[in-house]
DNA sequence: CATGAATGAGTTTTCATTCAT
DNA sequence: TATGAATGAAAACTCATTCAT
């Protein structure tokens, strides 16, 4: 129903092209967070941009791939801030892997909370999906080895992954929004902290 | 900024024009369902609920007025479940409390899930605050009620009934998308109970 | 083109008929003064007479009928007050007929300024002349009265007539759009006066 | 309450542009002259211009610019030439002075008289205020010019000048409904100086 | 007489996308 | 490569008027 490609059409190679290309994803990052996805439009992105409209149509295949590339570049950026704390747990403790995960999903989600926060609300589902069914997988693998130890009866591991996963990801993303100063100076870390050791330990 | 009114224009006191209202209603539940928010248009409603688009006009003043009243209507509905249930809670333990808290969220959530995932996923945030704010703090008093006894280091009172509220909603409404065999089966049920049992008592 | 009929369907006989026909009017009055022409819809106006849609269409075959009935009404009222304060003129001296004149068309044009205003601005061309056209005549001859005694060159009797009229129509009727204080106080009243007597005496 | 912006939205470079800018003013002065500001819709415009509706909203952000940008332009021709007749007369006696404005006036309202016409009887108040208000000042200033000399009892200087204006202006644009002929003709014109010189000499 | 419900036929406006240069 | 012009197709919304009761 929804055969559109996401994928943008061409990598730019020559040097200028390379600025046109970050100056529309620039853009669309602005406006999306200073506005919203509903005031997002190609002709205003062009605009912002400081390119023509037809320009944009070069490198995007339509409007979908702009939030779409966007959101992959920032899946991908969270996924390497914590895939690479985690890198350094390999060994430890349960209770040391609990603490460096929590901080991995918290920084990973510092970055730009304000875009996360518009992915995460205002995003239509159907954009979604794609991308984060990929890096999904791999990462209830690494919940996983948090988990492997508990015991907790009536329930999966992987099934407990799926719960942990969802624990932490809607805790982060709500406080974005509803606890903002806590998640900066680090309360909402703590709790999680607290409460994972508490569930897992 | 957005002083649009979001209430219906009219309720209707004769019969026929109840048809009409509730068979505009029934209209938009069925597309949002089946086709997503991006689709709902309000003569595409109007066309399925089989009257004019002038007709629609007459009793929701926008096209985000008849989301509205649909989340109200739901947010009520789900808002009553909960407290039918809890009100039998009030002298039990803490124990029986989190259980009957449980079941009466995913009881709610169980009613109409297709519709609560298109709330939760597809609708732009903007429409939903005013109504979501409403019922809040009675709620986290609820919940407040089985905190009490809790004693976790470094997270208040309030801090910690707002992590039970978010953690809850998020399991079960990603539950309704992920899982939703396992929702209805009450597995996901049993796992939440299980969860809280460890983290409260 | 417009073969609309502007004419009331039917002059109310009943006692409660009566008291509805008003009502209509008397909310299009007032929705035209305070609102303007833009604005004025049936709907709106029986809303505001507190009778039905259906009733309107009882008493006015149209919409464009409510506004030429008041219309009509206006400038007969308008031609009867100026018509009763000429009567007395019929024997007096050219000065004291130029007097009575310009009082007779201010105090007609001072009973509903703002109706009056709403006519002359707003209203759709196409509604005033057929009603106009009637009442202009009768008008221009006693106009011819008092400028059967000027003696100005190049100029017939009949063209002055007209020039007088359109002067003082619309010195008062810019006055009360420019300068409505000086007009409810009397001094456009003696400008005018002044005016004409140097004009045609 | 009308925070409309009424200017064009960009004035066009390119030599297409312009074509198209013009079609589109060009469209809406026919459809006024013919059909009236009633029959005057964005669409029909688009049509007549021979351009696509989405091309008229690029240069004009609503309905009500349209007009605003014709009665713009208008204004400021009309203007112009008066100007330029009064630029000869700064030392003229008062009798020619009146002479070449009242030449000035009618020249200025004798170029496009149906689209005059229109402006004066059925453009709605609002759409003319702001335009009408700029050029008043210096417009009065100009007759003050004219009115310098003359002694009339009661009436201060600033009031005779408003006075003059709102004279000559009506006589003018009702001239160009009722007496057109008179009007082309030149006749109207003689009246009026006629009558200017009995008033101010 | 009176009514509230219902609507046909428009209206203004938007926007992703293509085209000519 | 780059652009500004142009547009098809549809969106939200309005309102004078008719109809069933």
């Amino acid at each position: 129903m929804n055969e559109i490609s996401l994928k943008p059409l061409k990598t730019p190679t020559q040097e200028r092209s390379w600025a046109t290309y970050h100056a529309i994803l620039e853009a669309t990052t602005h406006i999306l967070i200073e506005q919203g996805y509903k005031t997002l439009t190609t002709n205003h992105v062009a605009d912002r941009a400081g390119v023509s409209i037809a320009s944009l149509y070069q490198y995007f295949p339509n409007k979908e791939s702009l939030v779409a590339t966007l959101h992959t570049n920032h899946a991908k950026q969270t996924r390497n801030t914590i895939n690479e704390i985690l890198k350094k747990a390999k060994n430890s403790s349960t209770a040391t892997m609990i603490d460096l995960f929590v901080d991995a999903m918290v920084k990973a989600h510092s970055d730009n909370p304000e875009l996360h926060r518009v992915f995460q609300e205002e995003i239509p589902r159907l954009l979604k999906t794609a991308i984060l069914k990929e890096g999904n997988d791999q990462f209830l693998e690494t919940i996983a080895l948090i988990t492997q130890n508990t015991d907790l009866p009536s329930i999966s591991a992987k099934d407990l992954a799926w719960t942990i996963r969802i624990m932490t990801h809607s805790i982060i993303h709500q406080g974005i929004i509803d606890r903002k100063d806590d998640l900066l100076s680090g309360k909402i870390n703590r709790e999680l902290k607290m409460m994972l050791h508490k569930l897992l330990l």
